[in-house]
DNA sequence: GTTAGCACTCTCTTGTGGCGAGTGCTAACA
DNA sequence: TGTTAGCACTCGCCACAAGAGAGTGCTAAC
């Protein structure tokens, strides 16, 4: 389905209208605000081709029109390649506090606030998953007699504790000697190796430490695993904002999906495999039942290898331009900065 | 103010038929269905001396009758000490999941989700601030360099970890002399008596180890400062199903008053030094802004110590009884939850 | 292919009148 | 003096109608 020059130049300036003010946009306007050059009749015949086509829709016969999701689509294909003009966007993230955050959480939490600040939508971070995260200490410390705290140290600084309750009764010294061990087995390797040889010690000397050793297994998991806790969403009041959600229908939906992060979470996770900024306009998202939104979301990486994403929700109408701008900084910003973490931690 | 015993009824039925319907009730549909035996009449020349002396109040002429925020606190005054009849609340709170969460946040975010669930309004937990947490163990991971890992421990299990930047070069051999040496010097003090031993030994011996000791220092502050980071709200969007948040304006500002966490930690510490439940009533809330708010609050306690706040916020019409009870369970099961693990950290 | 003209459609706003709920007042009653 | 019945009055709510305004689709002419 290809569309003409003009064809394409009024697509675009229905959806510039229409994300700029909201409203149906009619023949007439267009023509003059636009400076077509053509007649509000001619203007008219177009948009009758363009909704024949699909791009655009009345909302009743004597509105203006508005763009469908398809409308959209094409707008934001034709959008993705050629992201310049966005200096004022430029301007405002220029000012927009740094993210400091000194462990993953807090920064998590920043970045997404950052994504809010800038794209005026909820802005959605999925922490990282840590699949190249790497052992380096592991620290037992006992509290009361059988209750022992593990204490599981990667590379990159990601401190994993859990309180445990043991069988028996072990020494601090024995628990000591225990980590040293660890340490010796398995520093440096790769938490898929890492629990491998778990497994396989607790096969070979399944006398002392079983108990332990299990629970360090699962330790070692809880590093990998990803669940409601690690989805930040900041600024979901921003959408507020945005006449779309004045219908309290609408806005009670919208809470109640926030709320529920597991699901956002799969809903993210779709797209961490594709490379660069992705899309999802209106009824492309799957799993998000709210009507009217689209989300603008990206991976970040550390090093070569993709952990995570993040993202902003916001209404279908929304400045697109902008905000894959700022998704797109706020990716590699993460991913910056989350590299330097990890060097630290790498090179010993 | 004291009102006779007919005029107290007749408050409390106006107060009930309003928290239950949503709507001003007028003086027949009060006679009939509560059996006052008296016609409209009467009770119309009660409903407005209750109106002259402050407790109702009139949308406009030709309506029924609505408590004012002093009707409430009249209400709720008589309410507190005869909390009986919520039998039909206690079996809900039987049917609830239970708290499981292994680490302390954890836990407060399901104590929080666990009052929204049950009181139908948004449920907000202070986490504790651990005033009578102890020195357990420190440990100092070093990662590339000068990059260390501080990982601090309480006896309660919090760990707290930061990771910094030392000017000179430590080996891990000597980290573990230094954390040795505290963890004798430190073990089961309390944490003001931590801070103020460091500051001694900083100057005392200013050679080695300062800079490291600063920041254990600052790490063992940040294991009892509290911010947003310890603000924990669940089920917001259950204050949506409340018709009187159906203004958008409302909601917006509800909202914007939940992500300003710290307002609200601010918020909830003024009640934190007063024993049992406290109740908050429209405009008793000086820091929240919106309209037509109240809170129940209580606080929670490790062994005789109050350790932090928790409790609900929802419309001014909420059911306060229920609320009451739930929120006076939960302040209750947190406390011996978060007592079991401060046993197992005391008791070595 | 483009344009002007025109009838038509549909929403939105404004105004009007009736309905119903509930009040406040007054006068009568126990 | 407290209680009651009666009644006029107020006010919000709803349905309905009318008119304005915006915009369309179609037709015929350029």
């Amino acid at each position: 389905m290809d569309l003409d020059e003009r064809n394409k130049k009024v697509l675009q300036a229905v959806i510039d209208s229409y994300i700029s003010t909201g409203a149906p946009i009619g023949s007439n306007v267009l023509c003059k605000r636009y400076n077509f050059g053509i007649s509000p009749a001619t203007m008219r015949n177009i948009m009758a081709d363009l909704e024949e086509m699909g791009f655009l829709s009345h909302p009743h016969t004597s509105a203006g029109r508005i763009p469908t999701d398809q409308g959209y689509r094409y707008y934001i294909d034709g959008l993705i390649s050629t992201s310049n003009d966005v200096d004022e966007i430029d301007g405002q993230i220029r000012q927009a506090p740094a993210l400091s955050g000194s462990d993953v959480k807090e920064l998590m939490a920043e970045a997404s606030q950052f994504l809010a600040t800038l794209s005026h939508c909820a802005g959605v971070v999925v922490a990282p998953n840590e699949p190249e995260g790497q052992y380096k200490h592991i620290e037992f410390v006992r509290l009361r007699g059988r209750d022992v705290l593990i204490i599981f140290v990667t590379t990159s600084g990601i401190v994993q504790n859990k309180l445990i309750e043991l069988d028996e009764r072990i020494s601090q010294h024995d628990l000591n000697y225990f980590s040293s061990y660890l340490d010796e087995e398995l520093e440096l390797r790769s938490l898929p190796e890492v629990r491998r040889r778990l497994v396989e010690q607790m096969q070979e000397q399944k006398q002392v430490f079983t108990g332990l050793m299990e629970e360090t297994y699962r330790a070692s998991q809880e590093v990998q695993g990803r669940d409601g806790e690690h989805v930040f969403i900041g600024g979901a009041s921003q959408m507020l904002e945005s006449p779309e959600f004045a219908n309290v229908e609408k806005m009670r939906a919208l809470f109640k999906a926030f709320e529920d992060k597991y699901k956002l979470l799969k809903l993210l996770d779709r797209s961490v495999m594709a490379e660069g900024i992705k899309v999802f306009i209106g009824s492309e998202n799957p799993y998000f039942e709210v009507q009217g939104c689209s989300m603008v979301v990206s991976n970040y990486r550390v090093g070569a290898n993709v952990v995570g994403t993040l993202g902003v929700i916001g209404p279908t109408r929304m400045q697109y331009k902008q905000v894959i701008h700022v998704v797109d900084y706020t990716a590699k910003l993460l991913s910056r900065l989350l590299g330097e973490r990890l060097q630290k931690g790498l090179d010993r």
